[in-house]
DNA sequence: CAGGCATACTCGTATAGACGAGTGGGCAAG
DNA sequence: CTTGCCCACTCGTCTATACGAGTATGCCTG
């Protein structure tokens, strides 16, 4: 085993109350802070940790722990603890539902990453009627069932988002957006169409960590939270057409709003 | 000590590849998810469960640092290990800093924690001038040094947000912006007398496991996000005449935005 | 009755050891 | 040279133990 570059990392104040997890914690962040361990670097393992303060393994496995917890680092079993890389984030803007961007034919996430060279894909494509909850039948206005569209979306291979509408069937029984491909411009062209002219949208947003279900969907590494949108577009008349709720992996996205000061 | 209430957790099963911890994990959080424990109740101590399972300590402690980290328990020392109560949400509305709201003394948290029936308060004022950040610089459109007024917001004694605005030193030297109190209608009131007509803000809008420090400011349980929320101000000549970087506790908080489906 | 202390229970920190499993490189056999 | 195995190194899981420190309760003392 390579012992451990001096200087590197410092040494373990033993007159210090804070606890040595802690101070070892402290300094390896410190460490990526200051760019000492890069980017997707592998940090020292826990042998060579274990040498360096003199202290016992589950310590050290501690401070790995924390720092996970910062979603700082990650650990591969086999190879190491890995700085985590941030992964390029996806620019969310408050226009990308206006008309102009509903006219090409394909949808606006493929457009979009294409645009930025990525490689998207949609996949977990399932649409159905089911019973509406409690919080989108409110939302919708007290509608019993409704058409649900869920959807998945990857960014080079990685799930970063996913995403569920649901519509009243009244407004979506029979028509294209209860087809898995809804066409050109997607669900929001189809109401159009269909005579539900879209007047405003409302987003909701909240922060949490991931339940466990969205870890496996959006294979999340531990210390990344979730960013929960909940979006409901009403017509000109004033009604809801849609609700859409969205879990995004919060590491790959940016939501970026323009609000008149009025 | 009293031994655990049968049927309340059911049993290991050797046969599974989940490992045991995790198994533990996956009990606890569905009774929790089920009710059966409420918030802010008292889960079995270490030692029942230790008993119940017939594992060892460390074991069950690393089942609760799971649920820890996703935020649905937090340990008290001395006392036991909780449900984490949800925390009553504040809810920011896009047209929060709608003229309107601009008019009476107190400034636009005072009056809405009022009006909610909480107890607000405003701390850790700190108001000088410094060196612009890259960020604050670019956002401002290059400039060197900056006018920063710092606080943090409470509610019913929580710290729930920290907040700090920037302004270039020739709008805000001199004035009553650069005072600890700017004074009825806050510093967008001051700015637009002094001529900075507002005319719109962007906000971006960032989720991520807080800093050290932030967990201190904000005193975070663990397994609790932060919301980063950057916002320009840019008056009437597009220029950018205030950025306010805003971290919030996620759990207070849920942003909702009114978007024109133009 | 009031105050203080002893005690039991809680979680926090740390050690030492054991075995398992994933990864990758080197060496030996074909 | 190629194939396959072995081994070293990595993190993952689990046990058993020890002591420290915060909390609450009840008893004992004044």
């Amino acid at each position: 085993m390579p012992t451990l570059p001096s200087g590197l990392l410092g040494d373990l104040d033993p007159t210090s109350d804070r606890a040595v997890f802690r101070q070892i914690a402290d300094q390896l962040r410190e460490a990526i802070d200051r760019g000492r361990f890069r980017e997707g670097e592998k940090l020292p393992s826990e042998a060579e940790l274990v040498d360096h303060y003199g202290v016992s393994r589950m310590t050290v496995r501690n401070s790995f722990s924390i720092l996970q917890g910062e979603g700082l680092v990650h650990a591969e079993h086999g190879k190491g603890v890995f700085v985590r890389p941030r992964p390029p984030v996806r620019r969310l803007a408050s226009d990308r539902f206006a008309r102009r961007h509903r006219e090409q034919g394909k949808s606006a996430f493929i457009v979009e990453a294409d645009a930025a060279g990525s490689h998207p894909q949609v996949d977990s494509l399932e649409v159905k009627e089911e019973k509406a909850s409690q919080d989108v039948s409110t939302r919708l206005g007290s509608v019993r069932r409704v058409l649900a569209r869920r959807r998945r979306y990857l960014l080079d291979g990685r799930p970063v988002e996913f995403a569920t509408s649901y519509l009243p069937l009244d407004i979506a029984r029979g028509t294209p957006i209860a087809e898995p491909n809804p066409g050109p411009g997607g669900i929001y062209a189809r109401l159009e169409e269909l005579g539900h002219h879209l007047d405003r949208f409302e987003e909701e947003i909240r922060a949490r960590m991931p339940s466990p279900a969205e870890v496996k969907t959006l294979r999340l590494a531990s210390g990344v939270p979730v960013i929960h949108l909940i979006r409901t577009a009403y017509d000109t008349e004033g009604r809801a057409v849609e609700v859409c709720d969205t879990v995004m992996a919060a590491d790959a996205y940016v939501l970026s709003y323009q609000l008149p000061a009025t």
